[in-house]
DNA sequence: CATCGAGCATAAGGTGAGCTTACGCATGAG
DNA sequence: CTCATGCGTAAGCTCACCTTATGCTCGATG
């Protein structure tokens, strides 16, 4: 009988590249690793990993082996949200993960309706990264988290975390009321509308982010090449900015409730959605169950099930 | 993340029973079986078990549980059987469980077949009791196993044990020549082929197999409750015993060949069924499926695949 | 009804699996 | 060349897990 932690071991190391870095992970040492990987590749009777470099790598056979390792921690994921579902009443810590923008205009409401449904669970929140968020997810430290993506920037698929989709908004463009430049635009497709600010300086977010790729693909989707000037996460920041002529730049229409009167909104087509994600086989746990409720809510979506 | 040895421990519990046997076939003590399953509880966070009387049942949280143990360790089967698809070469011991008529005929035909085709594999055949034979497979002391059933003896269903198909035979009725009785079958229906001999003493399998129920429920659907005379599983010897006019039997096709000279066997509509039977995800075990197509060879199986 | 064995749970103690620390070696960056 | 990074092995320690021992309850049996 293979040793289920250690195919977990096998399917963090294909994920993170070196021994290390699932050692760091999983608050083990790098030794204890790499000797259990040791002890499933002898159980296997096959080499699993090579060497390349000062790196390992995984074989064919363990890289089919890691599909394998996928099934069995899903079903083990979804075993254990029955139990949750099981045990009366809904309770405990629930860790959150959120986009940093998501933190003043979805999870304050969205905790809210949770408190009120359910006062005995814990949330907790952290701000993460898109990027780590399914490492988060695998690693335990984080049960649930709010995602997004963009148009021109597709969600790597991952067969280890489940997404449920939130919200879709439109994205808009914010500029200066820049007087007798005649820069104002015309149309409806994306290029059109784009078009007039391709030699302003641009706002985005950091580099790195969903965020920056979608404001650089959108812009050379229109034509050319963003003169990036400001790179800022936060969308009122970046309103601010745009009001004082220092730029063009994209936010979501969540963001724009709240915008200075003098910048210039215009809605764009192009979309972002924001997501719940969590461990595969995680959906039916109630208590992400019911946070993916309770954010519904929050935001007004209107039903629709799982994709 | 649920411990799937624990898992493994309570799938066992839901088969077998009680702790005891449970701590039996996996050759612990029952205090340490008892023990786990205590942990697994503390764990899930719900009651699994209950006592009943003196011994422990499963809850229905505990039986949906083993649903889900049910699919990992197939999934973990699975694994193993492909690694061992990739180590190159077929090899190393197999064991082999058979009901006992499948010694004389099946066993030895499949076997050469086998060392033919893969000479170092190391067969070793264990004569089982077809009512153990699932036990057998799960607790590993079986790799794979010749089963049979009959016609009115509908195997259980077993999600835990997959079978594949082997061969199909006509049942015989083996009767004496007695001379001058007028006790001579007439007709193709079963009620008509067994009537004449619904006052004659019979000879069945052995109380408790699935031959002896086959036969009384044969008889009974026949219209008569049959008169067992004699006990015997050794098909020659049902023969030998029919054919000095101790009773009538049931016989396979298979056990026909050599059958005594003044023996009458008339053939019924009643078959048997003879199947190869493994853990559940082991089908591509490459030992398991060269045993199979051995079998296939040994038997003269024209091709079909799994059910 | 009294007795006894089967079955399970708990306490106490021993042992090996699996972890950490320590160290050596190879690789690739600066 | 030099040094940091990453992996593997050796040695030692700790705790999880198993066994033994014991008690309790239930149900079969005379």
């Amino acid at each position: 009988m293979l040793d289920v932690r250690r195919l977990h071991l096998l399917r963090e190391l294909d994920r993170r590249g070196t021994i290390a870095a699932v050692a760091q992970a999983l608050t083990f040492t790098a030794s204890a690793v790499s000797q259990q990987l040791s002890v499933l590749e002898r159980e296997a009777g096959v080499p699993l990993l090579e060497r390349s470099g000062r790196r390992v790598v995984l074989t064919p056979a363990g890289r089919t082996l890691v599909t394998h390792a996928d099934a069995v921690l899903e079903r083990l994921e979804l075993a254990v949200s029955e139990l949750a579902g099981a045990r009366e009443g809904i309770g405990g810590p629930l860790r959150i993960g959120t986009f940093p923008s998501g933190g003043p205009a979805i999870v304050p409401a969205t905790l809210a309706e949770l408190a009120r449904r359910h006062p005995a669970l814990e949330p907790m929140v952290q701000e993460i990264d898109s990027a780590r968020v399914s490492d988060g997810l695998r690693a335990g430290e984080l049960d649930v988290a709010l995602v997004h993506d963009y148009d021109f920037v597709p969600a790597s698929p991952d067969t280890t975390v489940d997404q449920v989709p939130l919200l879709e908004e439109s994205m808009y463009l914010a500029t200066g009321t820049v007087s007798g430049t005649g820069r104002v635009a015309r149309g409806e497709k994306l290029a059109e509308l784009l078009g007039p600010w391709a030699m302003s300086p641009w706002i985005t977010a950091r580099d790195g982010t969903t965020g920056h790729a979608m404001a650089v693909r959108a812009c050379q989707a229109a034509g050319f090449q963003p003169r990036i000037r400001h790179q800022v996460n936060d969308f009122r920041t970046v309103l601010a900015l745009a009001a004082i002529g220092q730029g063009a730049g994209f936010v979501p229409e969540m963001a724009t409730t709240h915008a200075p009167e003098d910048v210039v909104l215009t809605r764009l087509p192009l979309f972002r959605r924001s997501k719940v994600a969590f461990r595969a086989g995680g959906g039916t746990h109630p208590a992400i169950a019911a946070f993916v409720a309770a954010a519904r809510t929050a935001v007004g979506t209107k039903g629709g099930a799982s994709p």
